[in-house]
DNA sequence: AATGGTCAAGTCAGC
DNA sequence: GCTGACTTGACCATT
């Protein structure tokens, strides 16, 4: 079992996700943000493995437009050893990599060009992993998207949209039930069809369910993955106390966690905590973790 | 140097 | 019809 959190160290006082204005763009500055976001990310890997945090998800911000028409700048080959040298040292410090693209992604858009657009953010997600040389455990997670009135209808274009991805991409791709829209069951009926697997985040279960409880739910996901996806990943989090449901917590619910934990023991998960705190909530998280002789070993 | 309106992109609920 | 929420703040024009 890895723990984790999202993009952003608070601590470490610098930021791999710093961007600029579309009107501001060019080469240069998209070089030089580039190079910076990238020694954040080294220095946040480094604190990670010093404080065994051995699952992180990196921003989509840190080649900033990369998908977007306005760039030419060739970051791949520029950054390739830069990008090789921080791939082979998260691997060698078993750090997993995860991605989550935000929400102006959109497979199943009734609209053409934003299933098209959608692509090819996702595709830029896809080349920054390949880049990093990461093995099929790198997953890239994604909601369903949209259900325009009619979700069996948004459900079977998602489908149709992933069965003509590139296998690349394919191999990368994971999709996460959502708090108000597609349930870990409709996620279920699309991996029948696609074999696709499911990251479950059980916060947005508990938000939006057809009755099932999470730890059948924990159990039906994580068949979805294969050996080559690596070991299932879930996301974590409980409820803001004084924001609207669905609102993720300021700070770890150790509690609430304790009983997450004791639910997942029959299933090796990674955890990905959605927590606004970010790697201060991971840290107690990993605490709560090793001080119960159930998990002593396997974080 | 501090501030606050605004930022590439989509969907949908709630007003 | 507009605003806010999403996983999340940060850029930058203006003062």
């Amino acid at each position: 079992m890895k723990i984790g959190y999202p993009c952003i160290n608070r601590g470490i006082g610098c930021t791999s996700g710093r961007t600029f204005r579309l009107k501001s763009y060019s080469e240069e500055r998209m070089i030089s943000s580039v190079s910076d976001n990238l020694m954040c990310l080294e220095r946040i890997l480094a604190w990670n493995l010093e404080h065994r945090i051995r699952f992180f998800r990196i921003t989509s911000d840190i080649i900033p437009f990369a998908s977007h028409p306005i760039c030419i700048c060739p970051w791949r080959e520029h950054f390739r050893d830069r990008l090789e040298e921080i791939g082979e040292f998260s691997s060698r410090a078993e750090i997993r990599i995860s991605m989550h693209p935000d929400q102006f992604i959109v497979l199943n858009s009734p609209d053409e060009k934003v299933v098209s657009r959608s692509i090819d953010e996702l595709m830029y997600h896809t080349a920054l992993l390949d880049s990093m040389n990461l093995d099929g455990t790198a997953k890239i997670q994604l909601h369903v998207g949209g259900v325009y009135g009619d979700a069996k209808a948004a459900i079977s274009r998602f489908i149709g949209v992933y069965e003509r991805l590139d296998p690349a991409l394919q191999s990368r791709l994971v999709i996460e039930n959502d708090d108000q829209r597609f349930t870990a069951s409709d996620c279920l009926e699309i991996h029948e069809e696609t074999t696709i697997p499911i990251l479950f985040d059980v916060f947005h279960h508990t938000c939006h369910n057809t009755g099932e409880r999470a730890d059948e739910m924990l159990k039906l996901t994580g068949k979805t993955w294969k050996k080559n996806d690596g070991i299932p990943m879930v996301d974590y989090s409980s409820q803001h106390q004084e924001k609207r449901l669905g609102s993720h917590a300021e700070h770890i619910d150790s509690d609430d966690f304790r009983r997450f934990l004791a639910i997942s023991i029959p299933h090796d998960i990674d955890i990905m905590l959605e927590i606004k705190d970010k790697e201060k909530s991971a840290l107690e998280a990993i605490t709560i973790a090793e001080s119960d002789p159930r998990f002593i070993g396997s974080s």
